[in-house]
DNA sequence: CACCCTCGAGTTCA
DNA sequence: CTCGAGGGTG
């Protein structure tokens, strides 16, 4: 094992990531430079081509060394918005829905039981085709011709591809045969082969381009990049990239009632394939149609075991019933069709190697170990760590230091450390030993109450970990939402290498922040893989994030202080949620700002009058009661009440105020979920309180509606399932100005 | 007192 | 998204 204590202290030389970071600073600076001198109408003293180059060029090294990435980054504000907003708005002729999820046989046998049930049939026949990893993509046909290819986008509108879908070159202009509808939409996947894909990164490599993390991101890098502005060797490099591109079609969007059976006798959708495959689209060969959900099973088997051997990535299977009259029998639900599910199998495992046991503390002091693994490949993305939660958790477990493990991503999106892979020991693995100090501070670690398995830091006031952590939580979008304030600018503000004493020792300073504070803080540079401090000849590497080499303040400054003042006349509860009391977040602080219409008038009430409000128990009361007991959180509404902050809400009229009634919505419970258009997710809910009605996290028989937008998930079935009725945009509008019974 | 909901906190990556 | 725990209800 080569991890012992000596190769942290004692870091390898780097010479490649020195001079990264030199690069990087230098681009950084050009680059702002050179956009100062166009947005200020001044004469470039760089061409397009050499600007361009150096943007490309800055992001490489950015994406290959994130740590090098400096906070004024032009990547962050111009590259980044790029690539997403170029492409023009399509509006989808028809809806493309998404389908249902089912992970198991068991769950696949009651959905064909639903089906043949609804149908009334005892006999469905099924059609099973490979679900493909890549991108959705809606190809609008008029008379025969291409006319537009999109992005499936929110599922209503997607990004306009059509140049780059025609590079492509296997895709049809024009439909073969004759009798075309006018209107047709094609819904199919393009995705990146499989096997292309290493000599892809490759050549990608060599070329000095980006490198992809999977086929999937090859495939939505390659399509969504723009002709434009482009040397004629860089247009050839993306036009090949993109001819590498297949694509398979899986149905019929929009077509006009009858045209197509009229033009050929089509009543199922493998026939529906032989159509798509005779106007010269390409088609999967990997569709079946069977006679009963137990040979499906056997394909869904056949090809979980023999995922590798096909020429795209694999999802799941996708089952759809084959009668197209039964399609709409059917129907289909606000986002999913009923005659049709899809199949993911389980979440892939991998093996990989626990490098390390590291311990991180957070805004609670809480001390989490977490596993620093090689990095692997699992379900898309590559993964580097994982929590472990606490000890206890880490001898559950049973996993060494050194150990190879199984990693898997729960519910496809979060990494979890599964075991180790006991065969493969060789004895150079160590036991995990929890510190008994904070790594951060040094205090002794100990748990909040007694038999606890989570350790704390009790230095809440000064650990800088805690600092660090409570001001980013101020930031947060969920508490007072200042943009400039991150991870990044939360560290450079409470553990600068200079000056020695950070502007901010607690979060009490936030608003008191000055620009000659911000000028002043220099960040100590650190090795992206280490984590190291990193010098040059001995002496520290510092970048100054707050000020531009001709010594004026960076834009990250005038955004910082810009937001802080903005963020003084923000909502109450939000100060409330900022402050890290424990048990109060939006929905407490909510309830209690409401009551009580001002900090002053909660630090005076007591621990009876606290409890008395709805939602607020005996535990939260003694724990507001408890934090206003502390010196130093009072000195923290001092200062910021001096420093101009509104702790009251103008206008209330003070505790026990009548709480909202007799709005639209009082005393219904609505849960949004995923996009609904119009509205961003805060919105939704603040839609809702605004209305009178209670806005839900999670749905259950209480729930009065669920509103859901595209890319809803689990709460969409749910609700479903206990037959809680199920809103749109528009209806979720309609239920916002008329009332419940408007849309009952 | 025993449940069922709901909330808060921690979590990862593109 | 998941876990653990607080609040409220029967």
């Amino acid at each position: 094992m080569s991890d012992t204590a000596d190769d942290a202290v004692l870091p390898e030389a780097r010479p490649d990531l020195e001079a990264a970071a030199d690069e990087v600073d230098r681009l950084t600076e050009r680059i702002l430079q050179l956009r100062e001198e166009y947005y200020g109408g001044n004469a470039s003293t760089a061409s397009d081509e050499e600007y361009d180059a150096m943007a490309r060029r800055l992001e490489q090294l950015e994406q290959q060394h994130p740590r090098l990435r400096r906070q004024d980054s032009p990547t962050q504000t111009v590259g980044g918005r790029a690539e997403t907003t170029l492409f023009a708005p399509v509006e989808h002729a028809e809806r493309m829905l998404s389908l249902d999820n089912v992970f198991s046989r068991e769950e696949l046998d009651a959905w064909a039981a639903k089906v043949e049930r609804d149908a009334g049939r005892s006999t469905v026949r099924y059609l099973t085709e490979l679900k493909i990893d890549g991108l959705a993509i809606n190809l609008r046909y008029e008379h025969g011709a291409l006319v537009t290819a999109a992005t499936r986008g929110d599922g209503v509108v997607g990004e306009d591809v059509t140049q780059n879908v025609r590079t492509m070159g296997s895709i049809p202009d024009r439909l073969s045969g004759t009798g075309h509808p006018d209107l047709v939409e094609i819904r199919g996947e393009i995705f990146f082969p499989v096997a292309a894909f290493d000599d892809l990164n490759a050549r990608q490599a060599a070329a000095g381009e980006r490198v992809f993390a999977n086929p999937r991101n090859a495939a939505s890098g390659s399509l969504r990049q723009k002709e434009e502005g482009k040397s004629p060797e860089r247009l050839e490099l993306m036009r090949d990239r993109i001819r590498r591109l297949r694509m398979l079609v899986h149905g019929i969007g929009a077509w006009p009632v009858g045209e197509i059976e009229r033009a050929t006798p089509v009543g199922a959708q493998s026939e529906v394939y032989g159509l798509l495959a005779e106007w010269g689209l390409p088609i999967s060969t990997h569709f079946r149609v069977y006679d009963s959900i137990g040979e499906v099973a056997e394909y869904i088997k056949r090809y979980g075991e023999n995922r590798g051997g096909v020429e795209h990535q694999i999802d799941g299977v996708v089952v759809k019933v084959d009668d197209l009259d039964l399609h709409v029998e059917l129907g289909a639900t606000s986002r999913a069709p009923r005659w049709a599910i899809a199949f993911k199998y389980p979440p892939e495992e991998v093996h990989t190697k626990l490098e390390n046991i590291v311990v991180s503390v957070g805004r609670t002091g809480r001390a989490t170990p977490f596993a620093v693994m090689t990095p692997a490949l699992v379900a898309g993305s590559t993964v580097r760590q994982a929590t472990l939660h606490n000890q206890d958790i880490v001898k559950a477990k049973g996993v060494l230091i050194g150990d190879t493990v199984v990693l898997r991503k729960a519910g496809d999106v979060i990494p979890e450390v599964l075991g180790p892979v006991v065969e493969l020991r060789d004895g150079t693995e160590r036991e995990f030993v929890m510190p008994t100090e904070c790594p951060e501070c040094g205090t002794p670690l100990r748990p909040a109450k007694e038999g606890d398995a989570d350790l704390r830091c009790p230095n809440a006031r000064a650990c800088p970990a805690q600092v660090r952590g409570r001001v980013e939580h101020i930031g947060s979008r969920g508490a007072l939402d200042i943009e400039a304030l991150g991870e990044v600018g939360a560290f450079a503000l409470t553990q600068p290498a200079e000056p020695a004493r950070p502007p901010l020792e607690t979060e009490a300073g936030l608003f008191e922040l000055a620009l000659d504070d911000l000028l002043t803080i220099r960040v100590q540079v650190r090795d992206p893989e280490t984590g190291l401090p990193r010098t040059v000849d001995g002496v520290p590497k510092l970048v100054a994030p707050y000020q531009k080499k001709n010594g004026e303040p960076s834009r990250a400054a005038l955004d910082l202080l810009a937001n802080l003042e903005k963020a003084k006349t923000q909502q109450l509860w939000r100060f409330l949620v900022g402050l890290s009391i424990r048990h109060v977040g939006p929905v407490a602080a909510r309830a209690l700002a409401g009551y009580f219409g001002s900090v002053d008038a909660m630090r005076a009430a007591s621990r009876d009058e606290l409890a008395a409000v709805p939602g607020v128990g005996p535990i939260i009361a003694d724990a507001l009661l408890a934090w206003f007991e502390v010196d130093w959180h009072q000195e923290i509404l001092e200062r910021w009440a001096a420093a101009g902050a509104q702790l009251a809400t103008p206008g209330h009229p003070g505790p026990g105020a009548a709480v909202v009634e007799g709005g639209i919505l009082s005393g219904i419970t609505v849960v949004p979920t995923g996009a609904l258009e119009g509205f961003s997710r805060e919105g939704a809910v603040e839609a809702i309180l605004a209305a009178g009605g209670k806005a839900g996290n999670s749905v259950s028989k209480k729930t009065d509606f669920v509103a859901a937008g595209p890319g809803a998930g689990s709460k969409l079935t749910k609700a479903e399932e206990l037959g809680v009725p199920i809103l749109d945009a528009d209806g979720f509008r309609k239920l916002l100005e008329e009332g419940p019974d408007a849309v009952r």
